[in-house]
DNA sequence: AAAACTATCTATAACTA
DNA sequence: TTAGTTATAGATAGTTT
């Protein structure tokens, strides 16, 4: 498609095999989502790179993971011909954007305390942030505490057990579907250790994070191919 | 990609979204193959079409259970990091996050812009608009007439040519990459027309827009691979 | 309705900064 | 390297068979 034809084979040099793959998932991400929209169809790529630990996927994670739910329990849907007609079929849609939006607002939200929470880890300070803020911020804290406290404990009772190593560290740190409760305040007491509380009340000053091995950013967990980063918040 | 370009939205002829699929899929399933190929890279597509009772999966089923597999899997990849040590990591981390959220904010605000542009051609009024609103507003209206005098004045030219008919019309009309220029201010003088100023002055009265076929919404022309329907704005 | 055709539109390989 | 540009190969919308 360009100066050139080239060879249907494996790229060999290293630089030039990445250039193209990066050009071409561009394209083909684009050309799945223009198939989706035009004919309507449920649709998911994916592709491990090399480039990336995460695997690239459209639409995102709880799109693919729609998806795949739907192609691993295949052979009840027969009945679906007799497409409804155009009136439905367009309510329907408007009802799907809809409640799209509504699940998108979540989750943009939810990113921002996230990015939020880091940036206080970084050691911005929490003096002009809003009432709302910083309670949405205290509540993914605590999320996040009850992930870490669960898998101290996990290991506490089986430190070598293999099965257990494998389970995901933060069951709430990502997306979750159908459970989203930003606000829902404290309906369990969560324990903060001291060093929170000081921090709290001083918070521009480092508190020993990062030294650790295991301290790591959020972002590459999170589905990330949608190019959005900001979604609108408490950023000026 | 052929004799007209289409609008990236549902197609609601049956007969023609049928077509489209069935050519649009060859060609997806082919880039797949391609980008799978080129690069090595692991990668699966699944396809929903209402076409077929078994979905549409590239390169076969096997392949499929195997990448969504590896896909379920994923958490675990999470200890394989010996991360850079923490602190030049978060430092590089949180500047690309800035970097990445400044052009987020202006990409957004641009959506915006563009949106509210259209909402006042389908009738809403200037009134409750702040200064900074109206100042980009009009940055935005004055892009596109710039767009549209080129245009015109291209066509006087060479009223026949070719060549000229099938150049795009509205070069500043989408995002453009490297181009954010917000709130520049007037570096030029446009001419706006009569009824422009009218409807300035008189904001909230239909000046005619909103009849003929050819008026469209820009939503639909939207890069909208992304999922995000709402960015943030002087929505409320 | 499906296959072929072809004029255009898009994607992208090579090039450039 | 990564980002932007350009020339050309490839995909495809509308049309014809």
């Amino acid at each position: 498609m360009a100066r050139k034809k080239i060879k249907l084979a494996f790229i060999t040099n290293d630089s030039q095999r990445k250039a193209t793959f990066k050009k071409r998932r561009k394209g083909l991400m684009k050309k799945v989502s223009e198939l989706s929209t035009l004919c309507g169809v449920d649709s998911c790529a994916i592709l491990y790179s090399p480039y990336e630990n995460q695997p690239d996927v459209w639409p995102n994670h709880s799109g693919v993971h729609r998806v795949v739910e739907q192609y691993r329990r295949m052979p009840e849907m027969e009945q679906n011909k007799k497409m409804m007609n155009n009136e439905s079929f367009i309510r329907q849609r408007t009802m799907k954007a809809n409640y799209q939006l509504k699940k998108q607002l979540v989750e943009n939200r939810e990113k921002d305390v996230n990015m939020l929470m880091y940036q206080c880890l970084a050691g911005r300070g929490l003096q002009n942030l809003m009432m709302a803020d910083l309670n949405d911020l205290g509540w993914m804290v605590d999320q996040n505490l009850k992930d870490i406290n669960k898998r101290i404990d996990s290991l506490k009772k089986a430190p070598m057990e293999q099965g257990e190593s494998s389970k995901r560290v933060h069951e709430n740190a990502g997306l979750q579907e159908g459970k989203h409760g930003m606000n829902l305040g404290g309906d369990e007491v969560i324990h903060r250790p001291q060093w929170f509380n000081e921090w709290m009340n001083a918070p521009s000053e480092q508190m020993g994070f990062g030294h650790g091995d295991e301290v790591m950013m959020p972002f590459n967990n999170a589905n990330n191919n949608d190019g959005n980063i900001f979604h609108g918040g408490f950023f000026p």
